[in-house]
DNA sequence: ATTTTTCTGGTCATCTTGACCATAATGGCA
DNA sequence: TGCCATTATGGTCAAGATGACCAGAAAAAT
C-alpha cells in the first residue's frame, strides 16, 4: 500500500515558554509590563515577561508563577487568560522555542517589586513599546499587538475592563479605561446608561467619592457577571470615525 | 541579596504537536474529522486528527501540512485559524506533550482519502463525540468542546460561516449552517435581511437553483468581507429560549 | 387546477443607540 | 456669600436594528 513513513524525528529539542502582556491603565494611556534583558540573546533590549515552563507545571500554572515572580503579585486578583502560542522557526536565536503568550489584566499596580526576578521590570506605555524606534526582542511586537486587539475586543462584549479598576470605583473609572484602550472618547450619559443597565456588571456600594472637582460619583464593585450582552461596540464609533474623518466626501 | 535562583532545567524533554479540529456540515448535524488510533497509547481509541510539528516548520505550517495528509484537501481553500494550546503534565501517557490545536472550517468534503496518514479517518457527529460513551483520546473532548464554542462564537461577528458553503450557495444554504451550529431555528425572512444587507457577505451570482421543492432560489459567491457588523447574536434568542424554557415562572 | 413547499419582500411594534439638553452637586474664587 | 467651572446623572428624541408576523412569487407534486 502507498503508505507514506512518519516523520522521522517527531522529537527533537525544543523549548517551551510561557510569556507575560500584563496591561494596566495609567494616567490616559494603556501600559505594558517589559522587562529589561541582562543576558543574551538581546542582552539590554526589552522584552515581556516570561520564562521557561517547569517539567511539572501546567501552560496556566506556568503564567500564573511567572506572573507572581515578575509583579509579586497575587495572580488570582487579575484577569489572566491564554492569548495564543508562537513557534516560528528562528524566533528565537538559541533554538526552536514555542512560546505561549498569556494576556493579564489589572489594576495600576505598585511598581514592580525589586529584589526579585522582576529587578528590571518597567511599565510602558503600548503605543510606545509598539514603535518602530522601540525594537522590542524575539517576536514580542507581534506578540504585544495581538495582545492589544483582544483587550479591545474583549472590552466589547465582557466586563474585564472592571479588571483594570481598583475597587470600588466610579462609573467615570470605568469609562476612562474603555477611552484609553480604544482610544476614543465616549459619551459619558449614554456610557452610563449601558453599564448600568447590563445585569450584573456594577453593585453599588451606597458609598460617593468626592474628585478634585466635579459633583460625587457614586461607587460601584465589580457585579460578577462576565459577559455583557447587547454588547457595547466599539465598531460603531470607528465606523463613523472613518466616515467622518474620511477626505471623499460621499463616496460611493 | 534575596535572589531566587532560575529554574534549574529549563531544557527538559518535550515534544511539540497539533492536533486539527476539522468541522463541516452534514446532513442536518456539525459534523468533526476523527481518526481511530492504529498505535499506542489509546490503541482503537478515536481522537483529532495531528502529529508532531516537524524541526524546521512554524506551527500554522505544521498545521496546514497534517490537514493536507488527513484530508487531502487543499488547506487554502478551508478556513484555518490557531484555538489554543493545551498542555497540561500527563495528558499524554508518553511523556510532556504540548499541542497547539487547531480549528479548520470547510464544505461538506469528499470522505478522507484513504492510502494516506488518514486511512481510518472518518466524519463523527460532534454530539455523538462528546458525548460520554464516545471517549475521546486525551484531553480530545476538552479541545473539541473549546472549538465548537469557538465556532459559535465566530458566526456571531464575522463571515466565516461562509466557508461551510459550496459555491454558489443560496441564502438557506448559509442558514442552515447557522441553525446546525446554533442548534436553534432562524426565521428565514429575517436571516436573509441581515445578510443581504451586510455588505461585503454575500454577492450575487444573478443564477437561480431549483431544489426539490419550493421557489427557485437565488445563488451567491462570498463577499470577501471578514467582519459583520452590526453582528448577528445569537445572544438573544439563546437568552428568550431561556426565559421561555425556564421551569421556574416569572424568576426574580 | 389545486396543493405543498420554499423563497422573497414587506409591515409593525419594540429595543437599542447616538446626539443632545438639563439639572445636581461639589470645589474654587472673587 | 454668590457666581463659576467641573463633573455626575438623568431625560428626550430621532434613527437604526431586530423579532414577530403576514403575503405574494415560483417551482414541483397531486
Amino acid at each position: 500500500m502507498t503508505h507514506s513513513a512518519p516523520p522521522a524525528v517527531p522529537r527533537f529539542p525544543v523549548s517551551v515558554t510561557v510569556d507575560l502582556v500584563i496591561f494596566t491603565v495609567r494616567d490616559d494611556a494603556l501600559h505594558v509590563l517589559l522587562v529589561e534583558r541582562g543576558k543574551q540573546p538581546f542582552l539590554g533590549g526589552s522584552a515581556l515577561p516570561g520564562g521557561y515552563v517547569r517539567p511539572d507545571e501546567g501552560l496556566d500554572e506556568a503564567a500564573l508563577r511567572e506572573l507572581r515572580e515578575e509583579t509579586g503579585l497575587d495572580g488570582n486578583r487579575l484577569h489572566l487568560e491564554q492569548l495564543r502560542s508562537y513557534g516560528t522557526p528562528g524566533r528565537d536565536p538559541r533554538g526552536r522555542v514555542i512560546t505561549v503568550a498569556y494576556l493579564a489584566l489589572g489594576p495600576d499596580l505598585p511598581v514592580p517589586v525589586a529584589g526579585t526576578d522582576a529587578a528590571h521590570a518597567f511599565w510602558a506605555p503600548v503605543e510606545d513599546a509598539l514603535g518602530a524606534g522601540f525594537g522590542l526582542s524575539f517576536d514580542h511586537a507581534t506578540i504585544l499587538a495581538d495582545a492589544v486587539e483582544r483587550a479591545r475586543s474583549k472590552l466589547e462584549y465582557t466586563t474585564v475592563a472592571t479588571s483594570f479598576c481598583r475597587e470600588p470605583f466610579t462609573v467615570s473609572d470605568l469609562r476612562h479605561v474603555y477611552e484609553v484602550i480604544w482610544g476614543i472618547s465616549l459619551d459619558p450619559s449614554n456610557f452610563r446608561r449601558k453599564v448600568t443597565k447590563t445585569a450584573g456588571f456594577l453593585e453599588p456600594t451606597g458609598e460617593r467619592r468626592t474628585a478634585e472637582a466635579g459633583r460625587p460619583a457614586a461607587l460601584y464593585r465589580f457585579g460578577g457577571a462576565e459577559v455583557m450582552y447587547p454588547p457595547l461596540l466599539r465598531s460603531g464609533d470607528i465606523a463613523r470615525k472613518a466616515r467622518g474623518t474620511g477626505s471623499e466626501p460621499g463616496g460611493g
